[in-house]
Parts: structure tokens; sequence; C-alpha cells
DNA sequence: CTCAAAACTGGGAGCGCTCACAGTTCCTCA
DNA sequence: TGAGGAACTGTGAGCGCTCCCAGTTTTGAG
């Protein structure tokens, strides 16, 4: 930075007030450090510069999931997709962060109460860490995606209307006419469990116990659970489940018992992740809005940087009809 | 980091040797700082350490693909997931950044070769991005992934044995006495795409060239191959597909066309990625050994750091017999 | 023409760390 | 018993920025 003052002719502070906004400097000391930079192929440190501003411009992005879980979810994809586009859009680089066990955890935790971030993003969808509570304590700034259970009031979140979203399938399958609706929920201890199992109760009242199954959100838990279903609840026309992948396995559940979809059983899945148009057949299912998830997930936690207080921000979703239901 | 040091009643130069590897500290001086450092609750400010040692403990995930192709790839999460995990067991964050426009390269191009990171992992499948090109004139550290065409000795390495696994694949085919083998290969301008038609070339030696049809690693791209396959070739009995998101396009083409898999046709795909077990029929495909992959990226990039010379690791594949084929 | 305010500039201090170096203490062995 | 060396410790300089303040120039009324 010295090297392009001198070449410049200006002083270090000039330099660095161009390279800020150019507040305060003038046409020709802007046009001459221009060169200079171009001329010194100069690129500022940011290390000193967060040292000097303490600001690092950039923010974490936090996995607190045990694992493979998350990378297993193509939705998971998009999501980091798009908030890592929308950060380089504002300048600001994206730590990728595991906090999968406990240690994994309190190394993260340390890591971003100790503000060598600015904010971070949080994709969790079990209850019950503690890493939330760490960073509200510390007042980082966080954006959780997807209702963070018991803590509505106090972090910020996007999230899709997983209970609205139910509502419009399950009302879309009565509508066609099917009568014995089961449901394959998430686990509940997430939103996306509870919320969308809401949504079917909003639609269908108080229905037969024997009609709902939960599963875990792996294709192996959908296929387990439908056999559940299947086993307690013969009569079943359709099923409304909680994720596509878990959908999936619900298909191959009922092809090994025989049932045709959707002439026997139909199946609605959930989230219109990539899987769901590979199925045979292709699922009907909920579009999750990711990319707007992702972008509203950002502007909330700049304007969290910036001292704006947390807010929610719900989206709504969108049925996919296809082939299964 | 002063108060830590007037805590325990030694100085600054003391706590950063405790605090890095604790050669010369003497033991009572270790556990008053270790209790200080609890006491205080001290955290140390990376940002300072990085301006005043020039590393930066971290490394850059680049992408350099046109966005959303890799984000579709079910592989592209497992390596990073590895990837991540292997750098934070060595105490080094990953930032991800995404290289995709010319603008997005640029940026992330002088970001690196600023020195911001101690190094990079690319990820990108396509030949003839000047990144490399800029990346290797700074002599930055880089691992790629995947054989980088046209750049083989002059970055270092990791990558699956696509040329053998597609050898074993479409040699599996003429075992099960298959007879018109026809192939869908990835892009030709990518490693993946040209090594693995070249293991097909290495069994069936120069076959007949309305056999060989080109995708682009999409689901839709896949299907369009096949079509143009049946076409060309109606009795094409067996299609080894160079992914598995392909395949499982060519499975809903074939379907389409009424021909049943495996029985008139057999599919095999490449990547054993969880869309091929999710496939109907479940697809017959070669494993790609992911997580050693990325702990070998790691491991290369961690070597080239310390100073060593480029290498290039290649990997063995493995052969998942389901029911496609 | 004058003078206050606005626009601009330069330089010192400091962000929190590491590293080199000089100084101190403590062994060890002849 | 003393000298030489090993082990340990403290201090100052500096990493490359930003920010503040004081100083200088320019501008625009009156």
């Amino acid at each position: 930075m010295d090297d392009v003052a001198t070449v410049a002719g200006v002083s270090r502070g000039t330099v660095s007030r161009a390279l800020n906004g150019g507040r305060n400097v003038s046409g020709s000391a802007q046009s001459a450090i221009d060169r200079a930079i171009r001329k010194t192929g100069y690129v500022i440190n940011p290390h000193a510069r967060s040292l000097a501003t303490q600001r690092s411009k950039s923010v974490a992005f936090i996995l607190s999931e045990p694992q493979d879980r998350l990378f297993e979810d193509p939705n998971f994809n998009l999501l980091l997709h798009g908030c890592t586009q929308a950060l380089a859009d504002n300048d600001i680089t994206v730590l990728l962060t595991l906090a999968g066990t406990p240690e994994d955890r309190a190394r993260v935790s340390r890591y971003v109460t100790a503000g060598h971030v600015d904010g971070a993003l949080l994709v969790s969808t079990h209850t019950g860490s503690p890493l939330i509570d760490e960073l509200r304590a510390q007042d980082v700034p966080v954006v959780a995606c997807g209702r963070p259970l018991g803590h509505e009031r106090d972090v910020a979140y996007v999230a899709a209307d997983d209970r609205d979203g139910a509502r419009q399938m399950v009302g879309y399958l009565v509508s066609r006419g099917y009568r014995r609706i089961g449901t394959i929920t998430g686990p509940l201890d997430t939103s996306g469990g509870v919320d969308r199992l809401a949504g079917y109760h909003d639609v269908l009242g108080e229905s037969d116990p024997n009609l709902v199954a939960t599963g875990d959100y792996t294709q192996a838990g959908g296929a387990a659970a439908m056999e559940l279903l299947l086993d307690r609840a013969p009569d079943v026309d359709a099923v409304f489940v909680a994720s596509d992948l878990m959908a999936a396995g619900a298909l191959a559940a009922l092809r090994r018992a025989g049932r045709r979809v959707p002439d026997d059983v139909a199946v609605a899945g959930f989230d219109d992740s990539r899987i769901a148009a590979a199925c045979h057949p292709p699922l009907t299912t909920i579009r999750q809005p990711l990319s707007r998830i992702s972008t509203e997930m950002v502007r909330l936690l700049l304007r969290l940087i910036d001292g704006e207080a947390n807010a929610a921000v719900i989206l709504p979703t969108e049925i996919v009809l296809r082939e299964s239901a």
C-alpha cells in the first residue's frame, strides 16, 4: 500500500480512503491511485484490514447436523449455493464449518463467538443443540434456515411455509377423492417434521393414528415407514410423505408390496428435490423456494450485522403435479 | 493476549509460545497460562496471527463451473464434505468460492493469488479456464480434483481411475454376453468424458460409431443421448453411461421407448451416487472412492503448502452390481 | 476582497499477534 | 567450583491496514 501511495504521489491515508468508497478524495488523486494500483498489481490484505476494522467481511455457514444427513439432501446444495452466491455479491466470503460432533461444535462455537466472522448462517434441522444458545449468548448475528424450534423469538430465521405446503398437498389429495390418506412425517424434533404433520391434521382433523408413521428423512426410513403404514392400515389409498427422499423409499416399498402407484396408492412428496423427477413414477410434490430462501437469509443476516433487530421470513410454497398422485 | 499474560504472570511472548506448540515453555508457565486462558475466556485473533505470520490457516475451495452443474451433482457434496472435514481436522478453515462467471473467476483469482489463503482446492471439470494458469503463475499451492486436462504435469491432482473403471464395467457387460454395447459419454472436454470413453474403447476397440453418444452430465442430456442411440442403433442391448444422473435419464428414455431394463437393454452408470440406488431398477455402477479422494486432496495440498513438489494420485474404482445390468 | 466552511490530505497511533534477539536461570560435567 | 550450554523468558519491532486529528487548500458567500 505504501508502494501504491509512493507511485501515486499521495499518502497511505489517501490510498486507504480511495479504496474504501473514495469519500474525500479528489478526482486527480483517485485516478493516480487507480493507475498506481494497476501498475503495482496491488491487492489489499484482508487480514490487516480485518485487524484494523474488527470486521472480517466473512460469515460462517454452519452445519450442525450429524454430518452425512445434510450432505445427502439435495436441497442443502441449493441452499449453500444460493447463500454463497448472494454473499459473494456482497463481497463477503463464506467459511464452511461442520459442527456435527460435540467437539466440532465447541470449536465452531469458539471460532464464531470470538468474532472472527461477522455473522453466521445456521443450517440445522434438529432441536436441542447447545450451539444456538452459545451463539445467542455472545450476540453473534445469526440467521437460521427453517424455524428453529424453541428459538422462534430470539433468533432470526427464514423458512418455507411447511404447514401451508402440507395443507395444499393434503387438500389436493382430498379433492382428488382419496379417503384413506396416510402420512410419513419427518423426525418430530424438527420443524419440518412437526409443521408438515400439523398441516396434514389441519385438513384431516384427528385422523386415524394408524395412518401416521414417522420417518427420518432418509430413503430407507421412508421405506420402513411405508411398510409400517401398509401393515397397520392396508386400505391406505394415498400417502403424503414429508420429503422426496423418503417418498422415493416409500415408492420402493410399495413396489415390493405389489401396489401400483398411483392406481392403488397415490404418493406425494415434499421439497421438489432433483430426485422427485427421477422417481418412477415422477413425484407430485411441494416446491420449496430455495433460492429465495437463501437470498432472504443473506439479506436478513446483513441487516443483523448492521444492527437491525431479529426477524422471521416465511416464504410460500407451491404444489408441483406429476404422476405419482 | 496481554490480559492472559498479566493474569498468568508471564509475558506476551511466553503466551504466544505456549499457544504455538509450547516449545521452550516451562511446565509451570504453561499451566498458569492455561488457567489464565480459561479464566479470561481468551481466544486467539486469527487475523492478527495471519498478519504476523503471513499464513492464513485457510484454503479456498474453488468451484469453477457454470454453477448449477456441480451443485446438482451428489458426488460434489461428498467431496466438499470430505475436504471440509479433513481440513478441519488440520485446523484449517475452508473458504467456499464460486468461479462460474468470468467476473467471479477474476475476483477469486485475485483473492487467492493475493495470498489470502494458503492454498486452493480446485473442482472443475471443464478444461480451458484461465483460472488454472493464473494460479500456476502465482505459485499458489493448488490441488485439482480429477485429471486437469492439459495440466497433468504442472498441477497436482487426485482422481479416480476413470479409465479403468470404464474398462471394468464394459468388461463386465461383455462377460454377461451383451454384444451391442453403446455408451453415453460425458462432455469431451472433461477428463471424466474422455477417460471413460477411452476405457470403453480399450475393451471394445473401435466399435460402431453409432453406438457412441455424448451427454452433458445432466439427466435431460442422458435422456436425449439415449434417444439418439435408440434411433441410430435400435439393436443396442446394453449401454454404459458415464454418470448415474445421465443413466437415470437414459432409464426414463428407455421406459418411454417401451424397452425393459435390463431385459431388453442393460444400463450401467458411473459414480455410485445416491440416485443410483433410487432408480428403478437400481443402477449397476462404478463406485468412486470419494472420501479417499477428498482426504488425499487435502493431504497433497498440505504437503504442497509445506513446500513439497506436485504429485498426482490415482485411486482405484470398484464395480457395484445392482439390477439394471 | 475577505473569511468561514467545506473539501481534501498527511502522518501518527494502534488493531493483536509472532519472531528475533538478548538476557536470565539452571543444569551438567570436568 | 566454575564454565559452558541448554532451557526458558521478556522486549521491541513490525505485519498492512484504518481511523482520527490536525493542517492545508479550495470554494462560495457576503
